[in-house]
DNA sequence: ACTCTCGGAGACTAAAGCGC
DNA sequence: CGCTTTAGTCTCCGAGAGTG
């Protein structure tokens, strides 16, 4: 008996006499969609007797799917037991199956019983595209990968963009979706002209980069950046079949390549060799970033964007991020959010309809998306979109474990930095809701969120441990900003030399690293190499203003700050631009004349013997604590995102020696009133601590 | 007592593998 | 090519929960 006669849609009906009692057989095979949802026998009658019993619309729409087994089996098992022998060398356990991997446990369109998506209400997907179930099935989950069918049953398609028919040989169906932001049965872009300029229409393909000088650029990617942007299928984009003809590339598929070539290569730097100019004396980076511009202009991109639209607009603004082009990489980063919000990837429930495979690549973008906006709004002091109301990516089966525990971990920091922390930061939180304990609680937060590092790459556990130790600074800034400060609090954050242990702690992360680990981590611009030049420079500023104290702790902080710049003078093969800042505001500081180069090295203490002491070379009067605070106060309020203290005014610091005050806990916390303090100068700082000083005396 | 839900057994089917 | 194996979808039994 063939299925389909026996599952023909619609009420059954004999089209003959004779076959009336075979055809009511066969139909009585087949339950409606509401017997079929409530497992309860139908007659095959319309209305059958159930559903006139229960008073239930009866219908018969919901297609059958195709049975059988799907792929080819022997790859399958051959696969499956290359797994187990991998997991048994490795001395791992068995392989989950399908079901221990809940995230992709069912990764079909319906989940096995046909009730659960509603019998009477089919998937959006069902009616719309019901040769879904008859057509080939390529859809593969990421625990079941993908086998390219044999030649005989699925001859090549034509060519007309190396992208999707590379989806289908080498990509699950969902990936081959995603080009197109549509459900596995639309065709790919090309087939719509409407959507997409068709390559070949394009008018300016005559001007094309060749797609050769991608794969060099993609190849860096995956092998420096992928562990901190897991966004793109390896298996995809490393072939070199793809890069055979850039004028068979859709035009976001150009654009996309141009952006993350240019991105990687800024990112990247000199940390690398890097392959020759294309166009001497262009740079790469800033060739593929015109080209991507340029091509831009040749299609309507705003039309029907996609996942590549979400990673072309983001990866420009890693481009821009990195030219310290702010304004435009804070523009390209709301591009890139507007786009992944036109796809709705952030809202859950959206999720829901997508193929696992996709909806697991999606996720993987929001959260990455999710970590930038967090960490460039609280860099610029900008407003934040993006909330973490999306689950977080699952690991696929064919990929390490570690890459995306490294991912989910700066996702669980990130996601520690409430909106809260993001309006406190901004200032447009209101002071009295920035307490000691919520303070308290935020650098809490930021420890108790990253989980089993052990199991992370040291590229991004470098990555994850500084920007944990970067937050703490920034939080225990706002405490200063909030009169949230005493000499030796007895919560982390409240103290004053917090930043001299935050320091210490960074200097244990970069000492031992690989040099290439501390040069290619972070994501767009917040970059290890700024983070290294905030916490370091908010150690200079602590320093400054605790000038002449003679505590271990204070030689301590020098000593740090003397390695941080250091690191900065060698990152990414050369010279930091964040070092010349730094060292002016180390100016006077550290006791030798910081603008020659190269720095004294350290030594395994940290400091060249030949120096003096830390001391030695301070004859600046000591100020309080109080002093101290209220200056650091003052700067937290004015500086952009870390202290900026001017370093002429080291001259104009007052002279005082009240170290009675170091211990004293100020139980309210409130230096100033917050009158006295919203429109402080950092160069007036004297004027005020000379102020309260004759106010003390009276 | 009746109705309803839903886990899961077993039937059914098509694709893949295999031997001739 | 035909038979067998495998893996997917299907129906619907019946236990248990809910309801009046």
């Amino acid at each position: 008996m063939a299925y389909e006669e026996a599952h023909l849609p619609g009420p059954p009906t004999a089209a003959a006499e004779d076959d009336a009692a075979i055809a009511a057989q066969k139909l009585s095979r087949r339950a409606c969609d509401c017997c079929r949802k409530r497992k309860v026998k139908c007659d095959g009658g319309n209305p059958c007797t159930p559903c006139q019993k229960a008073m239930l619309p009866c219908a018969y729409l919901q297609p059958p799917k195709k049975k059988g087994p799907k792929g080819l089996r022997s790859q399958r098992v051959l696969h499956m037991l290359r797994r187990i022998d991998d997991h048994m060398a490795a001395g791992l356990p068995s392989p989950p199956t399908p079901q221990q991997t809940s995230a992709f446990g069912n990764w079909g369109w319906h989940t096995q019983s046909s009730g659960s998506n509603g019998g009477a209400m089919p998937p959006p997907n069902a009616h719309a595209h019901s040769e879904d179930s008859y057509g080939p099935h390529t859809s593969v989950a990421p625990d079941q990968p993908y086998y390219p069918p044999s030649q005989s049953s699925m001859p090549p398609p034509p060519q007309q963009s190396p992208f999707p028919p590379h989806s289908m040989r080498f990509s699950p169906e969902a990936q081959f979706a995603s080009w197109t932001n549509k459900s596995p049965s639309v065709p790919p872009p090309t087939s719509d002209p409407s959507s997409t300029m068709s390559p070949s229409t394009s008018s300016s393909l005559h001007l094309r980069l060749p797609a050769e000088c991608f794969l060099p650029y993609i190849k860096l990617f995956f092998d420096h950046m992928f562990p901190i942007m897991p966004v793109i299928d390896r298996n995809i984009y490393v072939n070199p079949n793809l890069y055979t003809d850039s004028s068979l590339l859709t035009p976001d598929e150009y654009c996309f390549l141009c952006s993350i070539c240019a991105a990687t290569m800024v990112q990247l730097d000199d940390s690398i060799s890097q392959p020759p100019a294309i166009h001497p004396p262009k740079r790469n980076d800033d060739l593929f970033a015109e080209e991507c511009l340029r091509e831009r202009k040749v299609y309507d991109f705003i039309e029907s964007p996609s996942r590549l639209s979400v990673m072309t607009s983001f990866f420009l603004f890693a481009y821009y991020g990195n030219n310290e082009k702010h304004d435009k990489a804070w523009h390209y980063l709301q591009e890139s959010i507007t786009f992944a919000q036109t796809l709705n990837m952030d809202d859950e429930n959206a999720y829901r309809d997508l193929d696992p495979t996709e909806a697991q690549w999606r996720r993987r973008l929001y959260w990455l998306l999710f970590i930038t906006e967090r960490a460039y709004a609280v860099q610029r002091r900008k407003h934040t979109r993006l909330y973490a109301n999306v689950k977080q990516p699952s690991i696929f089966d064919n990929e390490e474990a570690q890459l995306l525990n490294g991912f989910v971990n700066l996702a669980n920091l990130f996601a520690a930095v409430d909106d809260d922390f993001v309006k406190a930061w901004r200032g447009s939180r209101k002071q009295s809701l920035c307490d000691e304990q919520w303070l308290a609680k935020t650098q809490s937060q930021l420890d108790n969120a990253v989980l089993a590092l052990g199991s992370v790459s040291e590229t991004q556990q470098m990555d994850i441990r500084v920007t944990r130790e970067w937050l703490h600074m920034l939080a225990w800034q706002m405490g200063v900003s909030n009169g949230l400060m005493w000499g030796e609090g007895e919560s982390d954050g409240t103290r004053l030399y917090y930043p001299v242990e935050i320091a210490k702690r960074v200097v244990e992360i970069t000492s031992g690293a690989n040099a290439l680990a501390l040069d290619s981590h972070g994501i767009g611009m917040a970059s290890c190499e700024q983070k290294l030049y905030d916490i370091a420079g908010c150690l200079a500023d602590v320093l400054r203003c605790t000038a002449g104290d003679p505590s271990a702790t204070y030689a301590a902080g020098k000593e740090y700050l003397h390695i941080l710049s250091q690191k900065l003078s060698s990152i990414r093969g050369k010279e930091s631009r964040y070092l010349k800042p730094l060292l002016a505001r180390m100016e006077g500081l550290m006791g030798y004349e910081l603008n020659a180069q190269p720095l004294p090295p350290p030594t395994a203490a940290g400091f060249d013997p030949k120096f003096p002491p830390a001391n030695a070379y301070f004859n600046t009067p000591r100020m309080s604590v109080v002093e101290s605070m209220n200056m650091l106060r003052s700067l937290s309020m004015t500086g952009g995102g870390s202290f900026s203290l001017p370093s002429s005014l080291s001259s104009m610091l007052p002279s005082l020696a009240m170290m009675e005050d170091w211990t004293q806990r100020r139980p309210s916390g409130k230096v100033y009133d917050e009158a006295e303090t919203d429109a402080m100068d950092p160069w007036a700082l004297n004027e005020v601590v000379i102020q309260q000083r004759q106010r003390q005396a009276i």
